[in-house]
DNA sequence: ATTCTTACA
DNA sequence: TGTAAGCA
């Protein structure tokens, strides 16, 4: 259950495969990247390289705009899921550890405030 | 042919 | 975000 977990993280596919798998434009996908939401290999040619993993990133952070999610909003999701990951290594996870986690995700996604999106930090900004 | 960086009628 | 320009 190794194997098949490298290979996801190889990175091996240039941008444009990216774009037809993602339906992302080249200029959000490197926008992203400049956010730090995605990290991807270069070449020799200086040609950034994906992995499946930066793929189902890349789709992952789709999905979270569609919500109504703001940059901000995904940046913290992804700080706060290595921060647990980091924690998770040195203290064993309680039950309440899990609760704590869930909550804060689900409220970073949006799905619990519907009612005062512009109050957010997380949230964008509908240019009316 | 593709991708990269930079800049902005 | 789109797009044009000049390279690699």
């Amino acid at each position: 259950m190794k194997e098949k977990e490298l290979r996801r993280t190889l990175a091996v596919l240039p941008i444009g495969t990216v774009i037809k798998l993602t339906d992302l434009t080249a200029r959000q996908i490197r926008y992203y990247e400049e956010q730090g939401l995605v990290t991807p290999k270069r070449n020799k040619g200086n040609q950034r390289m994906y992995s499946l993993n930066d793929v189902d990133r890349l789709l992952e952070i789709k999905d979270y705009l569609a919500d109504g999610m703001n940059i901000a909003g995904i940046k913290y999701v992804y700080q706060q899921q290595q921060a647990d990951q980091q924690a998770q290594k040195q203290r064993p996870v309680t039950d309440d550890d899990v609760r704590r986690i869930l909550h804060d995700e689900l409220l970073a996604a949006g799905g619990l405030d519907h009612h005062d999106q512009r109050a957010s930090l997380y949230h964008q900004n509908p240019k009316k």
